[in-house]
RNA sequence: GCCCCUGUAGCUCAGUGGUAGAGCGUGACAUUGGUAAUGUCAAGGCCAUGGGUUCAAUCCCCAUCGGGGGCUCCA
């Protein structure tokens, strides 16, 4: 069983964190195919015993260069760390000035040349002290140097004439670069934390070939073209409010007919596996999170205090403690378990302004919250049932490559029961054949958990449902069963969202799809265009015939032309358009342009369509 | 929150130290059309907000608010 420390390769997405909001910060944040913040997983590789690809070294050779340009033109610019990156590269320098975009450029040019002299790149091992003199005017690499581990080899790598203290594992010449180019810059704290000063962390990316480099930046256009914010205007589905404040969302009524959907197909989900609703209050009184441990561990989540008549409420983070509330509100029987409560459970949670990003990171969400009360021995069980539950949901909206997460508590608080429930969470997995890595430490506050994430179709990797073992919250409330041996007993229980957030699986669904929604989520699914205005008649009454078949269907009544009106409505990503000229109205027919296709299809009688797109809605296609 | 960039019409963007323009969209009119943009006209902006510099600020400076890109994992 390899470790992977945490999800790390690959595109990989902020989180909401769904029931764990500070783990969320755990996740490496993703610029969607933006400008290249992402990470390679040394760790894994080394594990898993693969040499790093070359790749790697080219651009860890790139960051040296990028150091050396900067020490040519900037010399006051301190460089600390320069680690090659999913995608490219990065070098954090210590600059009272900022660095502009006319800096950069000037630093990509002097970049190239430094490639095309070709240096070569050669080693040397030193002493700690003439590390530290080396590096006497840079009290960065200094604390580097010095916190090299003692008996590991201290290197310096020279190219040219710049020195730089580093582990090594670069191309022979900076030649090996055949492409290089700086992104962006943007602000980093020294070794990540915020009380340590901020330096500057000029991003680029780097490629053997130039068309690597273009293809890359194409494949960058392509993410940016399925930007859920971008797409969310365009196609009317959602909007974030200047005016009511960032991270809250107002799901416009296409945006509002997805989520309809989304939460119906949730619903059966949960009926069929004997779900019980819920509904539980925005705002509860403080006392309540006291109990729960939430304004303990997770104070900085949680909105500040509204005082009514002299008792403090909080706006609610999570829903697990109204839920247990209800368990608690009277007696119950060995017989009753497990009880399953499930709620669209809106939660509200504070998140600093600068990490807000459209839906996929927000200050209020709705979650398809559930929380399981269930006798230990039904764990296993339940468990299950919820793991398959999950893969249903991920499996019916498209998403076929699947990763699972087991996040373990850390070792410092971890208990026995712990044991339990992560065995619990492995056996499930292991008995459904499905791959997992362990996030050691990664579990809530009250126990282990499963993380399952899914790549959408341009390979980017995001967090989605979380199902968590608890059984600490059923002690903190002291919440008991009657057993059948007459006594009290504590029941574990299971937390679990499959979606997610509504807010942040919608967003990733419209990336996945670029809003080309297949026909049984589609806000709109046809649009009936009649070619003149005459046909508006029998246009609006194919739409009602389609209606009444209980599909969403509009009618074009614009006097535009046809060519127009498909453009219009194809932009719009809308699944079918039907036109309807004189020859449909006089036999009774349509003429269906499909989504996706450009070739003209024979008209067919509305009969024959609804037959089609119902085979369609049905298959999820 | 912190760093960098940014804020002109619903959207995408031009522009100037002397109070503004285009395209798309919207509306009206004409056109009644056959598979990715018909034409004409019109409406629409306190140039994010508040200060400052200046005879004069949308433009320069500062602040605030919003938006974007980032903010441990290694020399």
């Amino acid at each position: 069983m390899r470790t992977a420390s945490r999800p790390a390769l690959g595109l990989s997405c902020r989180s909401h964190g769904i029931i764990e909001s500070e783990h969320g910060a755990r996740y490496p944040p993703d610029p969607p195919g933006a400008r290249g913040g992402q990470r390679t997983d040394h760790c894994r590789r080394e594990a898993s015993g693969l040499m790093p690809p070359p790749l790697d070294e080219l651009r860890h050779t790139a960051a040296h260069v990028l150091a050396y340009a900067a020490q040519d033109l900037y010399p006051e610019a301190k460089p600390t760390i320069g680690p090659a990156i999913e995608n490219g590269f990065y070098y954090d320098f210590e600059r009272a000035e900022p660095f502009t975009p006319s800096d950069l450029a000037a630093l990509e040019r002097r970049m190239h040349e430094i490639v095309a002299a070709d240096y070569e790149m050669t080693g040397e091992q030193v002493t700690r002290e003439a590390a530290v003199r080396h590096f006497a005017q840079n009290p960065f690499k200094v604390e580097l140097a010095e916190a090299i581990p003692q008996g590991e080899p201290i290197t310096l790598y020279t190219i040219g004439g710049f020195t730089d203290l580093c582990r090594g594992g670069h191309a022979k010449s900076t030649g090996a670069i055949g492409a290089v180019k700086l992104m962006s810059v943007a602000g980093a704290y020294w070794r990540g934390d915020e009380r340590n000063p901020m330096l500057q962390r000029i991003y680029g990316t780097a490629w053997p070939t130039h068309a690597e480099l273009e293809a890359y930046l194409l494949q960058l256009e392509e993410a940016q073209k399925r930007d859920h914010r971008k797409l969310g205007a365009e196609l009317g589905l959602f909007s974030i409010e200047e005016d009511a404040g960032g991270g809250l969302v107002f799901w416009h009524p296409k945006g509002a007919i997805v989520r309809g959907i989304i939460e119906n197909f949730i619903r059966e989900g949960l009926l069929a596996r004997g779900y019980l609703p819920v509904v539980t209050p925005h705002i509860m009184s403080e006392k309540v999170y006291e109990r729960s441990g939430h304004l303990e561990n997770y104070a900085h989540g949680i909105f500040g205090p509204l005082e009514v008549e002299g008792q403090r409420f909080r706006l609610k983070p999570m829903n697990c403690p109204g839920h247990i509330l209800i368990y608690k509100s009277e007696g119950r029987s060995y017989r009753e378990l497990p009880l399953r409560y499930a709620e669209f459970g809106t939660v509200y949670r504070f998140e600093r302004s600068g990490t807000l990003h459209g839906l996929t990171r927000v200050r209020g969400f709705t979650q398809d919250d559930a929380h399981l009360f269930c006798m230990p021995e039904q764990l296993q069980a339940e468990f299950e049932q919820t793991a398959d539950e999950a893969i249903r949901l991920i499996t019916a909206f498209g998403f076929r490559d699947v990763e699972y997460f087991v996040g373990t508590r850390d070792d410092a608080v971890r208990v026995a029961s712990d044991e339990v429930g992560e065995v619990a969470i492995r056996k499930a997995l292991e008995s459904r054949g499905l791959p997992y890595d362990v996030d050691a430490g990664g579990g809530a506050f009250y126990g282990p958990k499963l993380d399952i994430n899914v790549h959408d179709a341009i390979g980017r990797r995001w967090q989605l449902g979380t199902v968590q073992i608890d059984f600490m919250l059923p002690e903190r409330f002291e919440l008991t069963y009657r057993g059948s041996d007459g006594a009290d007993h504590r029941p574990v229980m299971i937390h679990r969202a499959l979606a997610g957030s509504l807010e942040r699986f919608f967003g990733v669904l419209i990336e996945h799809y670029g809003g080309a929604f297949p026909a049984w989520l589609a806000p709109v699914q046809v649009v009936v265009a009649p070619i003149s205005e005459h046909q508006l008649g029998y246009a609006t009454t194919v739409r009602d015939r389609l209606r009444a078949a209980g599909f969403r269907a509009e009618v074009d009544e614009k006097s535009d032309k046809l060519g127009y009106k498909i453009r219009h409505w194809k932009t719009q990503k809308v699944p079918y358009i039907l036109v309807t000229g004189r020859a449909e109205a006089e036999a009774g027919t349509v003429a269906p342009n499909e989504r996706g296709h450009d070739e003209k299809r024979p008209p067919i009688t509305v009969d024959a369509f609804v037959a089609e797109l119902r085979d369609r809605i049905t298959r999820k296609l």
